[in-house]
DNA sequence: AGAATACTCTACCGAAGGGTTGAACATTAG
DNA sequence: CTAATGTTCAACCCTTCGGTAGAGTATTCT
């Protein structure tokens, strides 16, 4: 479809960004590569959890782990954010067209057609 | 920051995308608007699983349900597909120019890039 | 009115999620 | 060598999630 990613991988992708702990490591990272430990300064986390959020980030392709002496460093992988990008782009295009072609058809009536917000 | 989206609607948006379900269902309501009845049909699933699903989404922003009659018709409401979009864009170009920024500095080398901090 | 249809709501269940703590392991420092 | 540091692993706790089943509420059909 778009791109090569599969459903499972979209399960994984959108799971990683619904925890707001994890896009604030991924607006971290943005800043720059970060060791786990550095990363897990700024949240009132154990060195634990980071590193357990940095392995659902990593299964999802949003980041990798590379080992440094005793360290391991993270960084941000955007190709798996695009993947995501294009599969809402591709949706939100699709669906506002159809909308479009809906109100185009029914002619008025834009409050039956909830786009308010 | 991107439009008015807040954290808490972003965690609900992303969520509910992580479902291969919800996201199923949202494909199915691309094709025009449909009852509960009739989106839970192609599922093998129960009625209930279905309208908790719809909740879901609906909770998100991501569908409208409204009664009409003994039924409710479900539409799919891209506002909240946009939110999330313009999110995923936003952080994409930021995270892509940072990467392009830092390997244009380094030159080459892309192992050797100590940013370290 | 009575029966069928379309949903929702309320438990309830098992699995997964996010968190902690403490042990284990590898690497660096003294 | 020993101690400290950086990180993961394993076990556990509690909450949320996805699902089912069944009762309850409207609405439509006859």
């Amino acid at each position: 479809m778009f791109n090569r990613m599969v459903e499972h991988d979209l399960n994984r992708v959108f799971h990683a960004l619904g925890d707001p702990t994890r896009r604030a490591i991924l607006d971290r990272l943005a800043e720059g590569e970060a060791t786990v430990s550095h990363l897990s300064r700024p949240f009132e986390l154990s060195f634990a959890a980071v590193s357990k959020h940095l392995g659902v980030l990593e299964r999802a392709g949003l980041v990798t782990r590379e080992a440094r002496g005793r360290e391991r460093v993270c960084r941000i992988n955007p190709a798996a954010i695009d993947d995501a990008r294009s599969w809402l782009e591709f949706h939100e295009r699709f669906w506002g067209g159809r909308l479009d072609a809906l109100e185009a058809l029914v002619g008025t009536a834009p409050d039956s057609l909830d786009e308010s917000r």
